[in-house]
DNA sequence: CGGCGCCTCGCCAGATCTGGGGAGTTGGAA
DNA sequence: TTCCAACTCCCCAGATCTGGCGAGGCGCCG
């Protein structure tokens, strides 16, 4: 554990990634080990044993969006069994039949992993053996993979391209408090209101706040300011 | 660690999570060990060893909204020291030189976590004492500190009333997209023009999406969109 | 001391959003 | 099969937001 920690907070390339989980996964001695992200807006990235073919179909079939795995992880936060979440729909029992017919284990454990801006990653454990053999497997080391998906998480953040610089000007306290009550509801006479100010100052802190962020409008400007957690909301 | 994991999974109300916290703080032998929501909305959840008139303080004055460790967590996925931090406004100092006149130690390493629906916590450790002992403590208790957090916050989200029942009702796809084309900066005529509807069609997506989210109007609809993880931009 | 950023205020017209009606098709779930 | 959720379309009036004009005071920094 120490070692592979040190390696990942040393890792210079996402690609280092790959050689560390297939090493884990020789380590621990079960079929596959994959992290990944998850979003719907394209920018993809994982690692893993997993067939290449599989990942691919995976994606081709937008698997992400009936995955079980996937949406039972989303409204969680703690680590799952695979065979704890609802695999009721048919879709749901479609992909499962399609996973086993490309060589994924019947056993499956999931740790659900969030960053910033919403970030979701997935960091999963995937193995072929009987219930009572998985049990102990997991229950055995459930916070060495916390931490490995911890980890991992940090390093893929941490190289992500992207994600890093981004000079990201700040807002004044006033524009803070104005972007704060637009997202929170209020229109924009209620925030002049709770703030004591005219109307008027308001839209001068929305636009000044609309120039710094770049943005369109008043959505986009509090939208931008949560993504870049400008606001706490 | 593991006694103290077991209870976390064993208890059955959110008062003894404050017990557990008290002897944790005893065990690593630090002046304070604290673990809090962060949310705007009024939810307040925390538990800890700091004198509870400084956190009756901290709460009346909004430092929540100032606190560089609140802000800076916030944007980050890595446990942080608090020296790391940016002090350099004039509210970060007045804020800093309160707390230490409240007796919060000079030292401090927070750890944020993230949970569903956009929830984010913090879990703290502060102490007295000088740079390079803080250094080697908190590189010694890193890995124990970042699975504590995890387990309080599953324990947190556990028992919390009120995160259960609510299953966060999904959007639908065509609601998806509205939000998240809203969201950046999109116009309802031009999001309308994008998908290729009507726009009393999309006017009817954005209502039931601020039914769904139970949202005052379009801005807070996507900001809770946003923050709920419905959306990604 | 001269900028510069922040905070504050006013007016107006046109663009945009919101609220309240009603109505038909389709595909998947019970 | 029946039902429901999702998707699509239409009108109108009033509320709200946006854009563009201008103006003054305060505090900080070089």
């Amino acid at each position: 554990m120490d070692d592979v920690i040190a390696r990942l907070e040393r890792a210079e390339r996402l690609e280092e990634l790959q050689s560390i989980i297939e090493w884990l996964r020789d380590h621990y001695a079960v079929d596959d080990m994959v992290y990944h992200w998850v979003s719907s807006n394209g920018t993809q990235y994982g690692c893993g044993t997993y067939d290449p073919k599989w990942v691919a179909r995976y994606l081709d079939q937008g698997y992400l969006r009936i995955d079980p795995v996937v949406l039972g992880c989303y409204q969680r936060f703690h680590p799952v069994d695979w065979k704890r979440l609802d695999w009721s729909s048919k879709a749901a029992r479609a992909l499962m039949s399609d996973a086993v017919a490309h060589g994924i284990g019947n056993q499956g454990y999931s740790i659900p992993i969030r960053g910033p801006n919403g970030q979701f990653a997935l960091f999963t454990v995937s193995h072929t053996c009987d219930d009572e053999t998985w049990k102990s497997f997991t229950e055995l080391n459930r916070r060495d993979l916390i931490l490995l998906a911890h980890y991992f998480n940090q390093t893929a953040l941490r190289l992500e391209p992207g994600r890093t610089p981004e000079p990201t000007q700040a807002l004044s306290p006033r524009e803070v408090e104005t972007m704060t009550l637009l997202a929170v509801g209020y229109s924009r006479a209620q925030v002049a209101d709770t703030l004591s100010i005219s109307e008027h100052t308001l839209r001068v802190y929305i636009e000044s706040a609309r120039f710094k962020l770049g943005a369109l409008n008043t959505t986009h400007a509090v939208a931008r300011a949560m993504a870049r957690g400008l606001i706490v909301v």
